[in-house]
DNA sequence: AAGATCAGCAACCGCCTGACC
DNA sequence: TGGTCAGGCGGTTGCTGATCT
């Protein structure tokens, strides 16, 4: 049993479950504002009744304004099959190099994906040909939570490009061309983390491993043909197609207009 | 039309690690 | 140097809504 977080033990009042949209702005405001320097004392600052940790998963999963939302692109599919493959779970590894998503979301399209896999596998080698009825099932081309109550409030509105990006704030990656750029708010004071490279020493054996990804032709239809993931998906598709990309000593900063720059030669911790 | 089933997702929980005292 | 604390991460759970029967 680890220590109980002082700010999440039970003598505080703090709130659980879903964030009301109330809170959800509150929390954006505040980082807009005064940006992250303790996200211990946020909730207090802020005005929530939430404990500090809560507060900084909302933000890393759903507010980050760098956050682009929707289904994952059949390129994305891809790339993270290739990190899996070379990093395992470490879903903040692999979410760092993976444009505007979070690691969480990430997680979460990983053990849909594998508890599926496993199914098949395990239906497949005890029933022989018989096929999962349950792969067949198709929900609707929906955007992600965007019916969800916790989605209602959106702290990329208005926009205003003057907007300062919160102080604390660093962009996991660079900014795709989603449907929210329009309203993003400005990237370019954020240090873009991402791509961090990998030990030198494991860079052949990643390679490799990217190298190995063949991206499945029947598998379910690829996003890249919807509107919104339109995409950063030239970019994925070169980052699993090259694995010197990949894997090299690159990483991502986001312009104003969208596009991509690469610095070469930058090595990070 | 209604209940059952399933996928997707948000959020909590517990643990680890590094910074600070 | 050891203890405490906050931040971060991965695993897991539970809710919601779409789809199927």
């Amino acid at each position: 049993m680890g220590r109980a977080h002082p700010c999440c033990s039970e003598e505080k009042k703090v709130r659980k479950g879903l964030w009301s949209p109330e809170e959800d702005e509150r929390l954006a405001s505040h980082i807009a504002r005064f940006g992250v320097s303790c996200w211990s004392s946020i909730p207090e600052l802020a005005g929530l009744q939430r404990c500090g940790k809560s507060c900084r998963l909302r933000w890393m999963n759903y507010l980050r304004p760098d956050l682009k939302r929707g289904r994952f692109s059949q390129h994305e599919e891809d790339l993270i099959i290739a990190l899996h493959e070379a990093l395992g779970n470490s879903w903040s590894q692999i979410a760092a190099r993976l444009p505007g998503r979070s690691d969480n979301e990430i997680k979460n399209f990983w053990n849909a994906r594998l508890r599926k896999k496993l199914r098949q596998k395990e239906a497949s080698s005890t029933a022989g040909s018989k096929e999962p009825a349950a792969s067949h099932r198709r929900r609707g081309g929906g955007e992600g939570a965007g019916t969800h109550p916790a989605a209602v409030f959106n702290p990329l509105l208005p926009a205003n490009a003057d907007r300062p990006c919160p102080a604390g704030y660093v962009a996991g990656a660079a900014a795709g061309r989603s449907s929210y750029d329009n309203d993003m708010w400005a990237t370019g004071s954020a240090a873009a983390t991402g791509g961090a490279v990998l030990a030198a020493a494991d860079v052949g054996r990643n390679a490799a491993a990217a190298e190995s990804v063949t991206p499945s032709p029947t598998s379910t239809a690829s996003a890249c043909t919807d509107a919104q993931a339109g995409c950063d998906d030239e970019f994925l598709k070169a980052m699993v197609d090259d694995a010197s990309i990949l894997f090299g000593d690159f990483y991502l900063n986001s312009n104003h207009d969208g596009s991509i720059s690469f610095w070469e030669g930058h090595v990070f911790s």
